[in-house]
DNA sequence: CTGAATCCCATGTGATACTG
DNA sequence: CAGTATCACATGGGATTCAG
């Protein structure tokens, strides 16, 4: 193993760099694609991820499958097979990403609309407490 | 104003946007740092954020304000002081954001222990229902 | 079908210097 | 203090082409 040194900043600087990591344009669209848990092939996630290029999506799960949240199987026939799932670590980001898409499925309009009209938002804020 | 019309993949599409908007490297860490709910001065929050640069922090910001997420007030004194606070929706926001700290936090070592590792992470994952 | 390789442009990002 | 302006560079990301 390692040797546990103060693992407070370790954990803080491991934690904000995958923060980064998922925090990217086709990230979270293609966990999302993979929720449901059935494997899926490469054509059949392009199709359901939308615009994302044959590149980025390529590149997308490389580092999925890098960081243990996707498995990659490849079955050797003629025409080449290869699904993608998620593993269990995966599909736990899925869950807590569950709030993110009803969030922004919810305030997508408001926000469009926010952007347009420059209406000053002079409420204030509530505590929330996460930890 | 604009015409209603076929809704379903409007909403999508602007759902689709949002998510890519707020899917950047510093959105959700500047949201994280405004979560509790005080007023924060420019500085404080580059503080807080980290690495963050003085340009991309005005820019996140910006776009934080534009969308309505966050409010920009300038107060008229001496040495300028501005100070930026979450709105209701913002704060919105924070509270659904909670659940992918929480798990990055929880899942950042054994993610970068599968990086290193390049183990196999052959088991299956569950389903998950969202919507 | 899956994906690597290449070219090319847009954007992200940081460093630095300057301003009210 | 809180920016704006500018340069310079890395990365993102798409289109196209090629290959097993």
């Amino acid at each position: 193993m390692d040797t546990v040194f103060d693992a407070t900043s370790e954990r803080d600087r491991l934690a904000r760099e995958l923060l980064t990591r998922i925090a990217d344009k086709w990230t979270l669209l293609v966990i999302e694609a993979l929720e449901d848990g059935a494997p899926k092939r490469f054509t059949r996630l392009q199709e359901q991820v939308g615009e994302v290029s044959q590149k980025m999506l390529t590149k997308t799960l490389r580092q999925l499958e890098r960081d243990g949240l996707v498995t990659r199987r490849v079955h050797p026939v003629v025409p080449p097979h290869v699904d993608y799932q998620l593993t269990p670590r995966g599909a736990s980001l899925g869950e807590a990403a569950c709030a993110i898409w009803n969030w922004v499925d919810e305030h997508a309009e408001a926000v469009a609309q926010a952007r347009n009209a420059t209406s000053d938002p002079r409420e204030t804020a509530q505590d929330v407490d996460c930890d």
